[in-house]
DNA sequence: ACATTTTTTAACCAAATGGTTAAAAACAAA
DNA sequence: TTTGTTTTTAACCATTTGGTTAAAAAATGT
């Protein structure tokens, strides 16, 4: 019997993923959601107090599932051109299995930003970040590579990694022609950890 | 007479700009958007007959800003690694101005990409962009810059160009915890093209 | 068979919102 | 002052939408 009532439950979660994706928060539709789901309303409400809360739900879920890992990532001892690979592996890895996760942050977090700072504070990504930081500017400053500000560097790399899926669908029309682009995008982390290195490498 | 008339109206342009790239075409207030351009609400029908009027109207002078000029900037002939900078000058200007033109195209234009997709080949974007993927490719041909796929190199600096405007409101907090992060933005134009041709550079 | 839980049905409410209307008022040009 | 245009006021409508309710029904466990 709980069995049954948890598996509706993610049925509702999954397609709450779905629509908040496609449509964010405001665009959204509790029935459009229910029906999704392959319920009603009622039931929907019965499981999910209201919008807020089933939002809420997913957001955090989704961002837990990419920030922790991050913040390991950010965090451990490696040798910083092996960490800028680890960092696109995990950005592509995880992004290409949830790629409404930057949808969500894009669109939802610009307008409520809070919640979402809440959870990196939560996570450990401002400590980890700072630390990368500080390793980028030892590398700087050891002439190991050009100079360049840490944090453009971070958002350079955190560019390239999140909007190739981001834009997927418009890339495939305009750049891809209707290719199969989903074994582009599975090489291109390494892609990308090269670009970057190359960029920054004395 | 005409004057004030057409002042009104380019106010309620104004405000609708600055909401819609706030709050998304779902999430803004007809309401709000009157009162940021302080009028009415009726007086903000009177002018523009409903919100998705309003909001094709905004969005198609934006687009029209953004690709009209790429497609120039593409086309000409000048050298690549100029013309790599001249791209990146170009993205950053435009959309610092109207920074919801991303967010509308992968929200809205991934799932009904005709209106987008008639606006590219209508300001002769896909041809210009076959030219500069040719200019890429005989540079590579030449020994003038490293092989990578010219529709990867293309790829990352729309990504470097777009991403940061789309997460400005995250980065403002992540990376530049509430810094001034305008003179950032209007900077990065130089800083990314010195990036990717870095990356490419021989 | 009985009790418990899950799900549906279907009606309903309140608030928000897009949009309309008509008349008055403010304004500018002649 | 007269005339035409712009703007305000303020009430109003229709629809959408989030959310509730209560009872019936279906499914499930014991």
């Amino acid at each position: 019997m709980r069995e049954k009532s948890e598996e509706t439950q993610k049925q509702i979660l999954d397609a709450a993923k779905k629509i908040f994706a496609a449509k964010g928060l405001a665009g959204a539709r509790m029935q459009e959601i229910a029906d999704e789901a392959g319920i009603n309303k009622a039931l929907l409400h019965y499981y999910y107090r209201n919008k807020e809360k089933l939002f809420e739900q997913v957001f955090e879920g989704a961002i837990r599932k990419l920030l922790g890992p991050l913040a390991s990532f950010l965090a451990d001892d490696s040798e910083l051109f092996t960490k800028i690979r680890n960092l696109c592996h995990h950005y592509y890895n995880v992004l290409i299995e949830y790629p409404f996760i930057p949808i969500f942050v894009l669109s939802e977090a610009s307008a409520n930003p809070d919640r979402f700072l809440r959870l990196m504070k939560f996570e450990g990504v401002v400590e980890a970040k700072e630390k990368t930081r500080m390793q980028i500017q030892q590398y700087i400053n050891e002439g190991k590579i050009r100079p360049i500000d840490p944090r453009e560097l971070l958002w350079n790399i955190m560019s390239l990694c999140i909007f190739p899926i981001v834009s997927r669908p418009i890339a495939v029309e305009i750049l891809y022609s209707n290719d199969d682009v989903s074994e582009v995008l599975k090489q291109r982390a390494d892609r990308v950890a090269d670009f970057v290195i190359q960029s920054i490498k004395m």
